[in-house]
DNA sequence: CAGTGGATGCTCT
DNA sequence: GAGCATCCACTGT
């Protein structure tokens, strides 16, 4: 497995995402392939980015290639991986992935056996890879990261992102064609 | 299956 | 004090 190029995630987020489906990603040597994610940029008022820098959203400002998580609804983590350049707010969410690498350890973590339900989530998968605040702003291509580029072009599909009550309406969410292992199929 | 609601913590209004 | 880039258990078909 390769690792991903230095500035792969040096480019506006709309090119970054879908080119994020297929990548292994592994935190700690636990994870898989990613087969679902969400753009998110400045302009989107569904982005956390939209109203400018606060000290949640630090890390989206930040230099590309770098992680942003943050904690959603009280309960669970959400893992961004930052794209584009410094000051601007663009980052891609990471929400389902085919567990490949440490299942016995996501298991354990996550309670729950069935491999369609360890990562198939942006909350499920957090708490699968045991991503927390701690992860917040470190960098992509060192431990606990790692990162491994795709060896075929996967067949993609888009849809509205899932869960928004502003920006519904734009196509920002990609998946792999006919995974079992999305938060939810695409119409 | 589809729909509803509770848990839970933090940010921003 | 509202509102979440969620998940799960529970209800009623």
């Amino acid at each position: 497995m390769q690792p991903l190029p230095r500035d792969f995630f040096a480019r506006p987020v709309h090119e970054v995402a879908p080119d994020l489906v297929g990548v292994t990603l592994l935190v700690d040597g636990v994870g898989g392939a990613i087969v679902e994610v969400e753009a998110y940029d400045p302009e989107d008022p569904a982005s956390h980015g939209f109203r400018g820098r606060t000290p949640r959203n630090a890390a989206m400002f930040g230099p590309p290639g770098h992680a942003y998580v943050y904690r959603s609804y009280g309960v669970h983590w959400c893992l961004n991986l930052v794209c584009e350049e410094p000051g601007r707010a663009e980052a891609a969410l990471v929400r389902a992935l085919q567990p490949t690498h440490g299942l016995a350890r996501m298991r354990a973590r996550r309670g729950v056996e069935a491999e369609r339900a360890l990562c198939s989530g942006p909350g499920k998968l957090c708490q699968a890879l045991g991503v927390t605040r701690e992860h917040d702003g470190l960098p992509l291509d060192e431990p606990p990261f790692a990162l491994f580029a795709r060896e075929a072009l996967p067949e993609i599909v888009t849809g509205p992102r899932i869960g928004l009550t502003r920006g519904a309406e734009t196509p920002w969410r990609y998946g792999l064609a006919g995974s079992p292992f999305l938060s939810r199929p695409f119409r």
